[in-house]
RNA sequence: CGGGGUGUAGCGCAGCCCGGUUAGCGCGCGUCGUUCGGGACGACGAGGCCGGAGGUUCGAAUCCUCUCACCCCGACCA
């Protein structure tokens, strides 16, 4: 892996940037720090959406939606939470435009709002704020539900799908009645992220809990699950926090129990966002452009004719269409790209640099063998394969494609996941990249020393029961448990 | 907010130092023809207030002043 990835090093963020555009996902706005998603990067996150809002429904979960603006006094309720976002808030203060003959149109000063509004960083506050009036007693709860929004944070820098001003996600925030019962629901949606994550992405993730510098601000314990790119650094995926009583606290949300007495109720909030379509990209992709697990692509087979003329055209679509309709009928996702402004080498190549799983070409040389030329996005390979069957094969040939990604993908991070254990030889693996696992001694002074000195940052303390205890590698002090250190987005 | 850089056709750039024909090139775009099993080729064509404002000059993309915008490196971060 490290011969792989250092070749990329360098300009990694520039063969992201081009691929992104290549694939035809997205691109930047003229709208500062904002990113357009183009149809092809659309659809895929709609898939996304659908697999994760299936899995939410099924584990017992309702949508509902929030208002985009929230006062600024709601935000402030919860000191550590409004500490933690404040630096990247957009804010509205005015609530209307008026002509000027000198600069055209001008905010109008005599419209200035009286409590100025936030855009949404994330939504605690304002659904908090409507639970105290949807809760009042343990027959109102577990209250579980799930929110599709955008949020908007006015970052720095940005990256295409990786970090943006603006970005897609869903957040779900819930209330229960015991600590045990919110720690569980943490618990579970963290499970359901990492078998998303594994399932639908191919993307293998390590599930864990981040230390108290870390942590979502207001969040008593942040669950997360953490993925290892092919440039060997780290990319949180998800998080799922465990939110105590903090915030109904902070918006007075009371029931009453069986026992008739008056308590605070537990929270969680958890959250995937756009960025998992960056995850997505950076662990698959070859230097062909993307590379698509068939569950998330659009097309998921592309059938290129290659003809002359439209006698030809017409032939092969005859040819075809048995077995196009026999995928269909699959539920499979076909494309027989008849546009004849393009030609079969241009499309080879545009729907390599999608990500579509498998192509076919047929031509007359086919037509008369009985045969098609089929190809994989994830080998590259090509083969010339009799038609009989071919849509089972083609079955088959998906799920086989979705799994050998994932198994890359572990094979990837296995490589480059190694432990550790001294300062020195930490000092030198960090440049390589990876995850490594060193024993820490759980203080915030050396893992703000080694973020320092390395800009490496503790991903995850792992919630496998492996631990297995040690010497803190800087300190020499007792540890627990390895923990992951490695560079991350 | 610090430190660097760039603004010229839809995109990517050259020209600027050393001012002087009608401002170029590649990609893309349009028409026609030949092509079509891995991003075809030829011919013709469309497209520019050279980021903006002021100045110097007979003459400014080019020199000077101011201004605006964007990008990269840091601080911040799902």
């Amino acid at each position: 892996m490290a011969d792989q990835l250092t070749k990329r090093d360098e300009d990694y963020a520039q063969w992201y940037n081009d691929l992104v555009l290549k694939a035809d996902l997205a691109e930047h706005s003229d709208v500062r720090g904002c990113m357009v998603i183009k149809p092809h990067g659309y659809a895929i996150w709609e898939k996304m959406q659908r697999a994760l809002d299936d899995m939410f429904k099924a584990t017992g979960h309702v949508n509902a939606y929030f208002p985009l603006f929230i006062p600024k006094s709601y935000l402030a309720k919860e000191a550590n939470h409004v500490e933690g976002f404040a630096k990247e808030c957009a804010v509205v203060t005015h609530y209307r435009l008026k002509s000027d003959p000198e600069h055209g149109v001008v905010v109008d000063p005599e419209a200035r709002l009286e409590e100025e509004l936030i855009v949404r960083p994330t939504s605690e506050t304002i659904i908090w704020n409507s639970y105290r009036g949807w809760i009042k007693s343990y027959r109102d709860l577990p209250l579980l539900i799930n929110q599709w929004a955008n949020v908007v944070r006015w970052e720095m820098r940005t990256r295409l799908f990786l970090r943006t001003a603006e970005f897609l996600w869903q957040e779900g925030h819930t209330a229960h009645a015991t600590k045990g019962e919110a720690v569980e629901e943490d618990e579970s949606m963290l499970e359901v992220y990492a078998s998303f994550a594994e399932e639908w992405l191919a993307i293998p993730v390590i599930k864990g809990i981040k230390t108290a510098s870390e942590r979502f601000a207001g969040a008593e314990e942040t669950y997360c699950i953490e993925a290892l790119m092919q440039d060997g650094k780290a990319l949180q995926a998800g998080t799922s926090h465990f939110l105590g009583q903090n915030f109904a606290k902070a918006f007075d949300v009371l029931f009453t129990t069986k026992e008739n007495k008056q308590e605070h109720v537990w929270a969680t909030s958890w959250g995937v966002s756009t960025r998992l379509m960056g995850a997505l990209i950076m662990t698959h992709s070859d230097d062909n452009g993307l590379v698509l697990p068939p569950k998330l692509a659009p097309i998921q087979v592309a059938v290129v004719p290659i003809a002359k003329n439209a006698e030809q055209l017409d032939a092969i679509r005859a040819y075809v269409s048995p077995m196009l309709q026999t995928l269909r009928a699959k539920g499979i996702s076909v494309k027989f790209d008849e546009d004849d402004t393009k030609k079969p080498g241009w499309k080879f190549a545009e729907y390599e640099f999608k990500g579509c799983p498998v192509r076919i070409a047929i031509g007359p040389r086919d037509m008369e063998n009985g045969t098609v030329e089929l190809a994989r996005r994830d080998t590259l390979e090509k083969q010339v394969m009799q038609m009989t069957d071919l849509a089972e094969k083609i079955e088959h040939l998906l799920q086989a494609i979705q799994d050998n990604l994932l198994q890359k993908a572990l094979a990837m991070r296995e490589a480059g996941t190694r432990a550790v254990d001294t300062y020195e030889e930490f000092k030198v693996e960090i440049e390589k990249g990876g995850f490594l696992l060193a024993h820490w001694d759980g203080t915030a002074e050396t893992e703000a020393r080694v973020k320092e000195e390395t800009k490496a940052t503790i991903r995850c303390i792992p919630l496998q029961e492996d631990a297995v205890p040690g010497n803190c590698m800087v300190t020499g002090n007792p540890s627990a448990r390895r923990v992951i250190f490695a560079r991350a987005y």
